[in-house]
DNA sequence: AATAATTTGTTGCTTTTGCAACAGAAAAAA
DNA sequence: TTTTTTCTGTTGCAAAAGCAACAAATTATT
């Protein structure tokens, strides 16, 4: 996405900002951070990808979102309700910055540099966030296995101005993002190549109609 | 939601600005405004109530937000995607207000009270819009019927404080929300009924579980 | 390099969901 | 008030999705 400059600009400000910022590495599989209810913390994965992660009561997973380099997570974004744990782990090593959020509201004495960073680029960092998830419901809203499949491949086919794609998830964590049963969506795939609109080799995309 | 007393002090900001800002008034099942790419249009409900709804290609009709007094919505929330009509539905008298929000950025050389809140309040307001998006997402990864509504009345019933509530959706309109078969949620909410979690007369339910 | 763990690909069977169609109830319009 | 329109509630049947189980392939770990 073109924010990514304006996230290194945030960074920066963040990093030598007048308030207590914690950055730690994680390394594959690790758990980044579980969402507490009303702490508030905000976190910029720096480098690495990792999930969004939520299991039910019936032991069902669901991938609620992907972050990858400069995505902003933590509750800031997430009202906690008591009966989900959810937690986002790293999906190879990453590197991590947290922050509590409350302390932005705050006006601090010496009115660094880092206010006026934080408070120009915030909107624009949630605004973003927001598109995200709403492309997130487009795609769930979807009524069919098939529909979702081929939404998410255009999407991914537009992010990358591309027809031919390697998927960022695999496959059982793509099922886990589309919501569906993981045999289900690869019968589908099967019908979708089948039915000659798409090419796979692997985790391979290739579109093939329009 | 808290934020009401906010929201009014932006208003109230964004209508003594130096910008123009348009107000208008929508009888039931006028379309509001559809979502155009690039205008970043930005839009406040003052009061009734409205859908944003799309049509896919085969006929679906999928709300994909409901707003109520004070909600914001409008492109500054959502890439539009050119395959996807999507507009906003007035399900009653309507009173809104239009803004363009490109105009936010560009500081106006008065300096004036204006966009002094409006930089102070827009994160929280879209932090908000966040919430809701993420609980929407939430109840859309549900893997059955059965549960996006007991998911859906759990939150209903947590923001009324009471187990005892009136759907602030028609059924059918509920069903499109929740992107599932019309009949095919009258039959689980009659399952549900009749294992005797529910009661339901006409569109009151009574949660009867925990 | 060998072993263990995870992911992919496949299938038969069961359950859930969607579709279509219709009658009655309720709400809106004339 | 009467008529028209929309919404609710129901059902049989068809299609889609979920579940379970397993072998083959791939990827990590020792």
């Amino acid at each position: 996405m073109n924010i990514s400059f304006d996230i290194k600009q945030f960074v920066e400000a963040l990093e030598n900002s007048c308030h207590k910022v914690r950055k730690k590495t994680f390394s594959k599989n690790e758990v980044i951070t579980n969402y507490i209810e009303k702490r508030n913390q905000l976190c910029i994965l720096l480098d690495g990808s990792a999930d969004l992660v939520r299991y039910d009561l019936n032991g069902n997973r669901t991938i609620i979102d992907h972050f990858s380099k400069y995505d902003v997570f933590g509750e800031v974004f997430y009202i906690v309700s008591t009966n989900n744990e959810l937690f986002v782990e790293a999906k190879g090593k990453c590197e991590v910055l947290f922050y509590i959020y409350d302390d932005i509201k705050k006006k601090c004495k010496t009115n660094c540099k880092f206010h006026e960073t934080l408070t120009e680029l915030l909107p624009e960092l949630i605004l973003n966030k927001v598109t995200n998830l709403n492309m997130r419901i487009e795609l769930l809203t979807k009524r069919s296995i098939r529909d979702k499949l081929v939404g998410y491949f255009n999407l991914i086919s537009s992010m990358y101005l591309t027809k031919s794609f390697s998927l960022p998830f695999s496959l059982t964590d793509l099922a886990d993002y589309l919501s569906v049963d993981r045999s289900a969506m690869m019968r589908e795939l099967k019908l979708l190549k089948d039915d000659g609109f798409i090419e796979k080799t692997g985790n391979k995309i290739t579109l093939l109609y329009k």
